[in-house]
DNA sequence: TCGTTAAATCAATATATCTTGATATGAAAC
DNA sequence: GTTTCATATCAAGATATATTGATTTAACGA
């Protein structure tokens, strides 16, 4: 029951369904570019990002200074269900930037 | 987009999961029956209906004073998903009491 | 070590949602 | 018509969630 709750919650908001969608298209994303790609400060993208991890949807790899997110794999049905639905409601999410180009 | 949001939203409630459960287990039910089923007063039990009516999850079928609420038929994949996954919670709800017997 | 940078967390405020009690609507019974 | 009953809606307060700016943590490089 929490864990639904936590799920459906964390897909309650419009700013995490573009993040996680962004994610999704992207493949493996650091916060800097979310941060640019929606220009959103970075408090407000790291706490939309944990709430997804919460729920299941993201696993971080810290890797140096960086946080790297990606869709959590495999994903249980009922998200995978959720994430399939949110590729149909054609979000208009920004590209991907290119910062980061210094990582190792 | 916002059709989404809705849907998820109406699900983000512990007392509406537990409401769209209790219906989706006996049928059709009217208002007053979850009231008395969970000890809710009258204008809860009315807007969380509400919610889960306008999310496309329930309909209604007012007979005489009576409102009587339905899961809705046929719901689309994604709704039914959720349903299904609902119905995997094991969530504790009352018994249908034995109201409404006055009606026609 | 010290400064810099990426990310997480915290505190304050703003916004949304839930609950309750009161009122409104609408159908049936008298 | 008026009363009664079931349900819906409204208004106020309580609770939860989101946003922002400031602070903290941790890793890297000089």
């Amino acid at each position: 029951m929490d864990t639904f709750l936590k799920t459906v919650g964390a897909l309650n908001d419009e700013t995490r369904l573009q993040i996680l969608h962004f994610i999704h298209k992207n493949g493996e994303v650091c916060v800097c570019e979310i941060e640019e790609a929606f220009s959103m400060i970075q408090s407000r993208v790291s706490r939309h990002l944990k709430i997804l991890k919460d729920a299941g949807f993201l696993r971080v790899d810290r890797r140096g200074k960086w946080a790297y997110y990606t869709v959590r794999s495999p994903l249980d049905r009922f998200r995978l269900a959720c994430l399939e639905e949110i590729s149909y409601l054609d979000l208009q999410i920004p590209t991907k930037p290119c910062v980061c180009k210094d990582e190792k």
